[in-house]
DNA sequence: TGCATTATCCTCCCAATGGGAATATCGCTA
DNA sequence: TAGCGATATTCCCATTGGGAGGATAATGCA
């Protein structure tokens, strides 16, 4: 089983965190909804196997254990694992791939009601704003307990700043997109004359001032 | 054929830009390539066959026309789908799905080198300032054009606003990571004590001032 | 006029994925 | 001691991604 097909970038995030320290694949699953939902999402049920092909390919060994009268696997990574992930980091990642239905719902507002599209919005901040306090327990507990990989305080501090950055971007859009709807007579509602004109001056601006 | 299935996000969107005016398949799929790429993507394959569930539903009508000897299938919405959609556009959206190969590499970055770290940085960054690029240039288009739906500018604005204010937030984030990054000794450097608490105070002011 | 791209207009296929259901044991608490 | 949530998986199927294939029409340019 698990013999053909090549690795793919889930093979690879396991093998990271294989890296790191051994886990069940249970923990591994675990970890994945924890930390990389946020940018690698993927189904629990794939999670089991992606530890086989790593085995497949010798860049993980497997341990059977048992607990009681239940079997577990152990899985660790071998020395041409760590040897594959340092290739594979060497290499440049794939762009950004954003799926996002509010927003879709938001693009084709203009076929609904100006109080759907108002609902939609708001919808969009409030979650924005539960996420924002996601991020804030996340930070108070690293900020109190340093987290269980020291080591990787310096890494986690980038990542929690550009999810938090990605977070903060829904939310004040939202809030400046409610601001701006409310203001309109209805959906179809023009902006001023000038406003492109205004948009496109204000990213020349942004990109000229890095 | 395509009798059975629920519609599925995919079917509405497409049902939504039916909405707007009547088009070919191929024009459908170029739709969703050239805008709703960016926050709806799908592949290219599937979106012939999306028109045709549409059908089976009663939602759309298609009519076969001849190009010389080559056929073609236009698609146009029915009252029943203007109202499927009125119906859909009620409901919140899902929350956004983000897939990001290339920040999934800086997250598991200490186990590679601090230049491969660099290098993946200024990848991202060099991404995001090419996008900005594509958003002027789309807004320079609207600016001087006015788009093909005149009705729907407002809507336009509020999706061009959504979207570069995430390419801006990627772009910024890249261009702190790089200047943080390139002043720590490796990969395993320990951000300074307080960095998480400083965190958690920009966080906390950012939601505050709302 | 002829020729070569490029655009239009699809269909088919397979491996991979999502998402849920199913199963069973462990360990704690009421 | 019964029940419940956490641990630890497997299986399944409809849907998707991604690429290949193939035909005609319109165009640009030599």
């Amino acid at each position: 089983m698990a013999k053909r097909k090549d690795l793919t970038t889930t093979s690879l995030a396991m093998l990271g965190l294989l890296a790191l320290r051994p886990w069940t694949t249970y923990e591994l699953a675990q970890q994945m909804e924890r930390s990389l939902r946020n940018f690698w999402p993927r189904a629990r049920s794939k999670l089991y196997e992606e530890p086989k092909h790593l085995v497949a390919h010798g860049l993980a060994v497997a341990r059977r254990e048992q607990v009681g009268r239940r079997p577990r696997t152990v899985y660790a990574i071998t020395p041409a694992g760590r040897e594959a992930l340092r290739e594979w980091l060497r290499r440049p990642g794939a762009p950004p791939a954003l799926e996002y239905e509010a927003i879709l719902k938001v693009f084709l507002a203009d076929q609904g009601t100006k109080d759907d599209l108002l609902a939609q919005i708001r919808h969009i901040r409030a979650w924005a704003e539960a996420e924002q306090l996601r991020g804030q327990a996340f930070l108070r507990e690293y900020a109190t307990t340093g987290g269980p990989f020291p080591g990787r305080l310096g890494i986690i501090a980038l990542m929690v700043s550009f999810l938090t950055r990605i977070d903060d971007g829904i939310h004040e859009w939202a809030a400046w997109a409610e601001e701006e709807v409310s203001r309109w007579p209805d959906v179809h509602a023009a902006p001023d004359k000038q406003l492109f004109q205004r948009l496109l001056e204000k990213s020349e601006r942004h990109v000229a001032a890095d």
